[in-house]
DNA sequence: ACAAAAGTGTTCCTCTTACACCCATGA
DNA sequence: TCATGGGTGTAAGAGGAACACTTTTGT
């Protein structure tokens, strides 16, 4: 023992932000930066980081995520950790090496995931950043193992979104049920019935009546709902599910 | 950016390695070991391990598993990141600089969890290396923050026993329904009504009767079943439930 | 004979599912 | 007035929960 142990890792983590437009999800991608702008431009990667001295793991992310949205205080889930010494291959470690300015001969990265509410504040926001919002679904091509770290997020989302009232999070603060309903529709690419989905979901408890309506549609308006955090906290987080669809 | 990247992080995988004993979760604890025998003597761990290099992390996590029990080819999920800077202390680093000869301000480690047949050459497998087998219950201190470790793995092991067909790897080949029972029990420190039990189970196809029965045991001898392997692979792992309780 | 765990059915009730029409609004 | 999505109830079936006695073995 004591022989062959790797010290000079570098440890990045990788955010998988995701948005809700009231029908699709979305995922928040930025473009390789380079010191180079010949060399490695254009392709879209998760925004993420090496991680500083004296910072945990969550610091990192939360770090990255308010970089990337100017969001402090969101939420955020660890999903795994990827470390196959060949993630990273010579060319990236080259790229890594003059980005970063450190060299390492493997990055070990882990895997987040955070919800934010997909505003046109946030829209503007991330498109200054040149960041952009894409339909999960039309996702193919990220570099290095960012595909697999994206793949991972949704469905550690999916394990969540029914045992824990993160779906909230993803919903402005009033919203309607034919918004959550779709949320749920996206997140799992199913069809939910309408009438029976309502009856549990009001038999639940865990939506407030505001009073107010939705404005400005060319429909009956939808009355606009917002969360029963107390619903929701007397009964054991992720023992307990909060949606069955 | 480029500043303050921490590139000598060190990592680590602790394993978490679960056994039942028909009754009992058991959890196998290892001492610490020290170059300097007077030195941190008596300390309860779990086996853990500094990754090498050109090793990933499960492999890491294998190796560990099989230097505590022989074993090949086992069960192992990875549960958590522990990445607080501050998780190991001085007097900590000073023992990873005695005991594995590296010097480093950090490590950060990996949490995994196995599941393993807990049968008389097992255990007498890990009390010939000095290791020891010991109630998930009784356990209550750990060196580190091992406590943690180990407390994510239980939670994780919960999340999943009901969603895949693990709980067959901590049981024999042939067991009775009454040890799963018990094992479903003990994991999650409930009781469960044992008729309508067997009804789910015999309806969800999963047990297959080996036509043997129990055998020198005070009272109606049980019988034996085996699993049905293709039961399950059927049904999506991880989206279908496997028991219900 | 006795102690100890195996094995077995029924009833009640809750929850899930399938399904179709009228309503309120903006254009 | 039309197009669009909002909002509502019922009936049939499946699945969950509660519950007690007989059987088989070793001692």
């Amino acid at each position: 023992m004591g022989d062959n142990v790797q010290t000079n890792s570098a440890i990045s983590v990788d955010c998988v932000i995701f948005g809700f437009d009231g029908v699709n999800i979305k995922v928040l991608l930025v473009r390789r930066r380079t010191a180079d702008p010949l060399y490695h431009d254009r392709e879209l990667k998760l925004p993420g980081a090496m991680i500083r001295e004296n910072e945990t793991l969550p610091e990192a992310a939360a770090r990255v995520l308010e970089g990337s949205t100017g969001l402090k205080d969101i939420y955020l889930k660890q999903t795994a950790i990827f470390s196959d010494p060949k993630r990273v291959d010579e060319s990236e470690l080259d790229w890594i090496g003059k980005y970063h300015g450190i060299h390492t001969v493997r990055v070990v990265t882990v895997g987040y995931y955070a919800l934010v509410k997909l505003d046109q504040g946030m829209i503007n926001y991330t498109r200054r950043q040149g960041a952009v919002w894409m339909n999960v679904d039309d996702i193919h091509n990220l570099i290095m193992d960012h595909m697999d770290i994206l793949s991972d997020a949704l469905t550690v989302l999916q394990k969540d979104i029914l045992w824990s009232p993160i779906a909230f999070k993803l919903l402005p603060k009033k919203f309607t049920v034919r918004q959550l309903q779709n949320l749920l529709e996206a997140v799992f690419g199913i069809e939910i019935d309408n009438r029976n989905f309502r009856k549990k979901l009001f038999a639940s408890g865990i939506l407030i009546e505001t009073g107010e309506m939705e404005k400005n549609v060319s429909h009956k308006p939808a009355r606009l709902y917002t969360v029963n955090k107390n619903a929701v906290g007397k009964k054991k987080p992720d023992v307990v599910k909060i949606f069955t669809i």
